[in-house]
DNA sequence: TATGAATGAGTCTTCATTCAT
DNA sequence: GATGAATGAAGACTCATTCAT
């Protein structure tokens, strides 16, 4: 994680593959702090010690490095979420746990989170988004959208199809997160009454009415 | 509406501030259907017609006429909400007309949006995100806690105080504008549909359930 | 031609296309001295003594500069060829001149000549040639084939499509003028009996044996 | 053949030049798939399968390596001709031949015969053409003139001195080589009818009038 | 005042070469 | 004796900005 410094001018060796993570969390942390275009390979190089070059031998080019850093990101966020299982979500308790999972994560560890969900990288309209990002969104969305489906099918939540219940659910958490990481500065009610407040809102607005089950 | 003169180091005298108004519209086009990063100052001097040192005696710099136009679009929506005047909201369908048109900006003017709630302070780079830009997305988040404090006086909305949901609602909202301009390649449902199901999300989350009353 | 120098460090006005002029004449000398591949945008700036983002605004790209220098190579032979008429190609004599204003303009010129002729722009096999450049030769050799589909035409010639015989007369003027060139070391006899008897000999292999006439 | 070593800096002791022959057939067989300018020192490496660094303790630099694979291509030139006695230069089907010898290797070795024959001495940049490569372009050169001389003495030529007939002679065969070379893309006629045209009009210009001597 | 022309600093990327093990 | 890992210098090109008229 520390650059072993050597006495010469040079770097050391990168033992391994160390060399490469050191440019993936340097990558990550710059990407995140002054967003994905505002950051050049030489930029990163100096944040490592390196010399640009060195990028090269480890990634193929500027795109390939910024695709392995967001699907790090993602795989951060998958490795969050997967010991919930789905049978694990059974009612608004589960629910609001899991909900808690995705936000904990955004907050704890901005740098992924900014890098899956709020980064753009096209400089142009019309420039496509990488498919490996997308592809890598994808999968984690598909987290979402299991999850909702089960609850769906026990007929728990607002009529609605999984994938826009997702969609919507996705949104909603996104908004928070997102909001509490770029505007930090920003008068927020206390942050815990704040999330669990949302959250609320959220099984609220999905579930079906509480009253549905007293009523008689 | 708003003042928008007396920045600039040097004001044409020529014939009033036209060519100023030019620049600013142009601008403002050309960023919303390329992007901000992708526009240069020689294409929007090329598109006014005009060279590109003018630019700089209307403007300070980039940053400055970047600034400027985003406080534009801003009092846009400013003009777009004003028609609806508070005394208005009074019941669910005010609300949602009210979420609407924020999401509708949102969406329509891009760059603004990502100035004001999506852009953050860079912190390797000294150049502090503009607090014009700032103060005028915190104007904006005014408006929300105004009208929601009129339903919450009204009892229309679940328990809690304006400043509390006026969050709430802002990160619902915000969450899918953020993520519809993001993530454009994800394979969105039918925006019409997601927006109002999102809508209607929050709505049903903020608001009184409506059995509570009607109910017999 | 020569630059007006001023008294500030940056270059005077390049008042009109002077300047374009400039960069033409210097490129098409470094371009033949050291190669088309061994010149850079800065080697050319530099000789101009002009930065390297002036060139851009002469010139869309590297490869632009390099057609139109090319195309002015060939187009120099032009003005050199055209005088000579078509109809003026009666005869043994005719020719023999003919090729040596082609030889004349290859020695007189020889960063024209190398430019149009010699020099190799692919880095790699299976880049091809620009095709600006392409055409241009491709028009000067039709006035080969022209001139000898003349001589072709009043059977004057040994058997044998003109286009073919172009092809070779090509190759074999070619020959002289791109050795002398770029061997100029080599202990060459005499230049202009050298000369002489290369079109004497390439009359010799194009033409009817002389003895047709007389023979009975 | 022709001694290769003694001229790298340090010689490998290992197995005898295996390693150093097995780096000259790979940078053989890549410059001429590829060109000399699009193989790099990586490539060749990787192709023998060791890794760059060792390329340096065969052959000084770059450079090196291709004056040694370019003497290598003409040595190759060497073992055509040779079989190919001087007494057997007995008319114009041997001239044939032996010229035909010399397009093919041309073609066949396109980057050996720019080297040796179409490449300048680099005004701008002090890296001389390497006298090695050029020696043995005109070692080849005296093959021309032994075999000409010959043809000479028998009075089958047309009438010239041996050196001046084989300057001729060269600049005939080079043009086309070096044409066919450096224009690959021009529409040039059947590549076979086209070499054996043009080496019949050399022949024609060359030789006695066939007819002089068998008429009666 | 408006502008044609220029520039320094920056972008990503590749290459021949060498250090230190 | 071989090599993994590194580097300086260079490649084409773009940009925001400014000089000098």
């Amino acid at each position: 994680m520390i650059p072993v410094e050597g006495r010469s001018t040079r770097k050391p060796r990168g033992r391994g593959n160390e060399r490469r993570e050191e440019i993936l969390n340097a990558a990550l942390r710059l990407f995140s702090q002054s967003g994905v275009t505002a950051v050049s390979t030489r930029d990163i190089a100096g944040a490592v010690g390196i010399s640009q070059p060195v990028l090269y031998t480890h990634f193929r080019n500027r795109d390939d490095l910024l695709a392995e850093v967001t699907e790090r990101a993602f795989s951060e966020l998958e490795q969050r979420v997967s010991p919930f299982s789905i049978d694990a979500m059974t009612g608004r308790a589960a629910f609001l746990r899991f909900c808690r999972i995705y936000v904990d994560f955004g907050l704890e560890q901005p740098d992924a989170y900014r890098m899956a969900f709020m980064l753009e990288k096209r400089k142009s309209r019309l420039e496509a988004l990488d498919p490996r990002i997308l592809a890598a969104g994808l999968k984690t969305f598909q987290r979402f959208e299991e999850r909702l489906a089960r609850l769906v099918s026990r007929g728990l939540t607002r009529p609605g199809d999984a994938r826009l219940l997702a969609q919507t659910l996705w949104a909603g958490l996104h908004g928070l997160v997102s909001l509490l990481l770029a505007r930090q500065d920003f008068p927020w009610a206390d942050r815990e009454t704040l999330i669990t407040r949302h959250l609320d809102m959220l099984a609220d607005g999905l579930f079906q009415p509480e009253d549905v089950t007293p009523r008689r």
